[in-house]
DNA sequence: ACTATGTTTAACAATTAGGTTAAATGTTAA
DNA sequence: TTAACATTTAACCTAATTGTTAAACATAGT
């Protein structure tokens, strides 16, 4: 269930603020590590969980690779609560 | 940050079928153990996640302790994508 | 081919999360 | 107050997550 793994993705504030981050320019890897106070591997593996999450795309550039926001994901999660909360129609 | 604890909240497939079940009507820990496959215990400390991050409130009448759904927490995670997908003057 | 730079992967340690059983707590009714 | 029932908490185990360092991989430039 790809809910599964969005929602997860979505727990971590680090991760969080990646999508953040993406939210206005597409940005290396290197770049998005300048942000944070953990290492570089550690960012690395955050961004394979987004990854494999579908929420970024990711697209090499010579020797950087350069990671942009994949938004439509947050679809379903948008359906998800939508339907819980037991509203119809709703523009998403 | 609520954002977070809302999060990891959702971000377990036992407590968004939890949320699920409430939504119809309340129900005893009890109603809802009899769902899953796992023991009361487990339950309990689902249910306590979650309302922990008030996507549930909880009433004891007589020996049941009745759980409903306090959907209203999820405004916050709505507002989240919405911004992230940079949305502006979204229904919510 | 060699080196420097950017990024990922592997191996490991520490922390957190989710499960279980058993004990504890709260409530009702006899 | 005792027994029975509903639920939570404690103690413990295992698995998953997050972080680190070091090694590996990919690319560019010399």
């Amino acid at each position: 269930m790809a809910l599964q793994e969005t929602t997860k993705a979505l727990a971590d504030p680090i991760r969080r603020e990646i999508l953040n981050l993406l939210k206005s320019r597409e940005m290396s890897a290197g770049d998005i590590q300048s942000h944070f106070d953990v290492t570089f591997a550690s960012i690395s593996r955050h961004l394979s969980v987004l990854k494999d999450a579908g929420l970024i795309r990711d697209r090499r550039d010579g020797k950087y690779i350069y990671y942009q926001l994949n938004a439509s994901i947050l679809e379903e999660v948008l359906l998800w609560i939508y339907q819980l909360k037991g509203e119809k129609d709703e523009k998403i």
